[in-house]
DNA sequence: TGAATATCCTACCGAAAAAGTTGGTTTTTG
DNA sequence: CAAAAACCAACTTTTTCGGTAGGATATTCA
């Protein structure tokens, strides 16, 4: 189990992917810029990421990212295991150490846990509709914090 | 937020405490033994948990560590807050970016999902099955996806 | 008193991971 | 063709992880 500020970009990400589901691909400069991380380190997570099908890239001019499949079959687990391809919870299961035993017992909580959270379940909520839906009426989505929407 | 094998090792750590808590301290040789982590690493973990008042240092002959209070009132969370002393979990809530602000959002939640998760949850179990009932009206895994309650 | 046990403390080290950089190539659209 | 984008690989830098070394201090007990 890992979870870290790489973990943090990934699901940000996903977020954003999911947010913007019915406007087509979601270029990777776009999360770039908007949420300052290096395009090619975003790059490299999202290889992952498509790896694992948990994304589908288009290609050329109008291109991106979109979801591999539905914001309700996407869970957060899944994007960490995606991105940090270390899921050996179990390192010393069999040593009979009681100690270990309670961690193993506890992650594995901790695991249900995140995969009972989906994608959908973080972004479909009515706070964060109303402020996307003034985004989506623009093509541009760059700055995200507008003064007015006229 | 952050998770990995330092925070086990602390966690492990303090399973061990908690479970010998009525034998008197825990020395650190032990768990070093029991759990192949060399002692100095250990001793700087402890260094870490004893400044939070976690745990209680026992000098000389027959000493070792106890828990600073009980363990039911240590979480999961305080442990690994005091080994990471990263808890910038809001690095950027006021740009105003509806990705991020998700993860603020899912960040929290996963937080007080720790935070609710003490020692003595996880080492005495009879104990905590009614604590959880209390939680969640489902008994068992403790998944906790909805959040109506106010 | 002195030896043994243990916490406490500081500094340093090597390996690994995280995060970013550079410099491309393909694919697609206009 | 030019621009926008995914794709790809190699590299560097920075940080963290886990460990090593060498102590100092406190306590117990013979």
């Amino acid at each position: 189990m890992r979870l870290s500020t790489k973990g943090r970009y990934a699901v940000t990400a996903m977020f954003d992917l999911a947010l913007h589901e019915q406007d087509g691909p979601v270029p990777l400069t776009e999360i770039s810029t908007c949420q300052t991380i290096s395009l090619s380190y975003l790059e490299q997570l999202f290889a992952k990421l498509r790896k694992k099908e948990l994304v589908v890239g288009v290609r050329g001019v109008g291109g991106g990212y979109r979801l591999g499949r539905p914001a309700h079959q996407i869970s957060i687990a899944d994007i960490l295991r995606a991105v940090d391809e270390k899921v050996d919870v179990s390192r010393a299961a069999e040593d009979g150490d009681p100690a270990q035993a309670l961690w193993i017992e506890f992650s594995e909580k901790l695991y249900s846990y995140l995969d009972e959270r989906t994608l959908a379940d973080c972004v479909d909520r009515p706070y964060v509709q109303r402020i996307t839906a003034r985004q989506d009426d623009e093509h541009g989505r760059g700055i995200v914090v507008r003064q007015d929407a006229a």
